[in-house]
DNA sequence: ATACATTATGGCATATAATGGCAAAAGATA
DNA sequence: TATCTTTTGCCATTATATGCCATAATGTAT
């Protein structure tokens, strides 16, 4: 599971290295070194290919009646763009989804289980900087009931 | 399970040794010598992989739908950190972990059952120096309804 | 008490990670 | 086709992490 958070610096051209220790669960959980990320909210998803995979067979198998079903599926295979890792260990973002999450430079990569999030540092500072601690403890009794 | 308070000095790259105590009880109980470490409050706790996974397994059943719950499980994904013992008993703490704990050198390791906490000695102090003896008989109606 | 084993911790050398820079390759546009 | 832009590979640099050895302190057994 990708765990951990990095602060990392994005190249000019719009490569970001992915923090080594979810290059290595690429490789040792999902034997795979490509992602498929797509633009969520105000930051990025990234899928390792076997999640994507999965997530593609779930949504052919609605049946296209309700429009806005639809339109959330095009929505989210419109954006989805594949992003193999180089031998640096990095990946280029594609200039719509770096403007579509606002990242300049500064990235926060967080690992949510079986993805990883990438968000602007400047996004993240708001949305999850101070105070994220209090919502944690806030959320407890919701987490209490998973038994957590 | 663990237990006892140790006070350790940390090194300046950000070691700690893990007490040789607390080191058996990965061997035997856990067969396993990796520690996730999370940031909680004002302390860090560490959890044996094994716990840990246990907790990443309920985690990745919830369907996120609920926001909140959504930035609980980014607070607790994003600061967990993977620290292996090595071969002379110690684990890095990150810097981020350092410096949200404000461990600087010196270290108090209290083993908590399944988990152990690493405080700051000054904040240590400060929070149950004198006063928790005092805490605790208060507690001890409660602790009484558990047989203690 | 003495000898021996283990623990805690400092120091150092090496490996790996992150990231900037540059140039070749590929693709788009006029 | 010629030109510009984007993508890609590779090298260089720096900081950090890691492995290993040395030593001092503590614990254990004879």
């Amino acid at each position: 599971m990708f765990r951990g958070r990095y602060e990392h610096t994005m190249t000019k051209t719009g490569r970001v290295s992915i923090p080594s220790k979810f290059r290595e669960v690429c490789r040792k959980k999902y034997s795979d070194e490509t992602f498929v990320i797509t633009n969520f909210d105000r930051y990025l998803i990234a899928h390792p290919m076997r999640e994507w995979n999965e997530l593609e067979k779930k949504l052919s198998k609605i049946s296209i009646t309700d429009s806005k079903v639809t339109s959330s599926i095009r929505y989210l295979m419109g954006n989805a763009v594949d992003c193999p890792i180089d031998n640096q260990g990095r990946v280029l973002i594609p200039q719509s989804l770096r403007s579509y999450a606002a990242i300049e430079t500064e990235v926060v990569l967080v690992g949510m289980l079986k993805k990883i999030e990438i968000w602007s540092k400047e996004i993240w500072e708001k949305e999850n900087g101070s105070g994220a601690f209090e919502t944690f403890i806030q959320s407890r009794e919701v987490l209490a009931e998973y038994g957590l």
